[in-house]
DNA sequence: ATTGCTTCCTGCAAGC
DNA sequence: TGCTTGCAGGAAGCAA
């Protein structure tokens, strides 16, 4: 499933292999991918743009056109986008695709069908359309996004404090697999309330966020899940995560048996031994 | 205002 | 072998 590393590695992927090429009429192969507008206002309004530089915002992959409108694109968590050649033959739960003059293509693959594309027409603000964006907090190296405002957030909320990392308005980017591996590294049970949480703790997690972030994205976001890059390259779930997906298998620590517990309907793994 | 449950969907694995 | 059931999960929408 795609977090904030793995979109950020797409991110990285497209404005290497997509920029200024001229789009002919995109493929629309399930309605229900695109969430804005309607397939034909879609199709007129990539055929003959471009793509000019993609960014990321959150979870959410943001295109700025030649024209000065947007794309957006959220993978949610079986999506894909994939540079190929346009004679490839169609992944069965090919959704959308994107096609170039000449031979080249950009898919969006997606089996669970929850992920979405967008068109934002020019001049109009991204946020209107893709209004998920309006919810989203700050990045996690955003300036805002401090230890002080760690504690602020989690001194007024009276949840688990895995629940507030899974939630995009405390800071976006984090999924499940993030989550717990934040946790184990700043040494926390994931059904630790909010308020348990020692003013000492707060620079451990802060710090805990960026860093587990930052080293994803530094081995492509590819270290595990089933994530595939732009290529279809895939880390084939090298075993790297402290915790998540390793219930009771041994702690890389200390030995003890792995953990697994439900939050809000969500699967947490954590060491019960190194995580209090 | 905040929290939490359900929904969307398909593929896979476990259990009988 | 073949069926049923449960699970995986991001975010919207609604209920409490």
């Amino acid at each position: 499933m795609p977090e904030l590393p793995e979109v950020e590695t797409v991110c990285r992927g497209l404005n290497q292999k997509t920029l200024r090429q001229p789009l002919t009429t995109p493929e629309v192969l399930l309605a229900r991918s695109l969430a804005w507008p309607s397939m034909e206002q879609f199709q007129q309004a990539i055929a003959g743009n471009k793509f000019e530089r993609w960014f990321r915002r959150g979870k959410y992959i943001l295109a700025t056109m030649a024209d000065q409108s947007h794309v957006g694109v959220h993978l949610r968590m079986t999506g894909q986008l994939l540079w190929l050649k346009s004679h490839e033959p169609l992944q069965k739960h090919t959704r959308v695709r994107f096609l170039f003059e000449g031979d080249r293509e950009l898919r969006f693959v997606d089996t669970r069908t929850f992920g979405k594309v967008w068109h934002v027409p020019p001049g109009q603000p991204v946020e209107t359309i893709i209004t998920g964006l309006q919810k989203l907090g700050p990045e996690p190296w955003a300036e805002e996004f401090t230890p002080a405002y760690v504690a602020e957030q989690l001194q007024r909320r009276n949840c688990p404090i895995k629940t507030v990392l899974l939630n995009q308005m405390f800071v976006a980017g984090l999924g499940n697999i993030y989550a717990d591996e934040v946790l184990f590294v700043s040494g926390i049970k994931p059904d630790t309330s909010c308020r348990q949480i020692h003013a000492k703790q707060i620079p451990l997690i802060h710090h805990a966020i960026q860093e587990v972030l930052t080293k994803a994205i530094n081995k492509g976001g590819t270290t595990f899940s089933d994530f595939l890059n732009l290529l279809g390259v895939s880390g084939n779930y090298g075993d790297v995560a402290w915790v998540y997906g390793r219930t009771g298998k041994p702690c890389k620590t200390c030995g003890t048996a792995i953990e697994k517990i439900k939050l809000g309907g969500r699967s947490s793994h954590f060491c019960p031994q190194c995580q209090r």
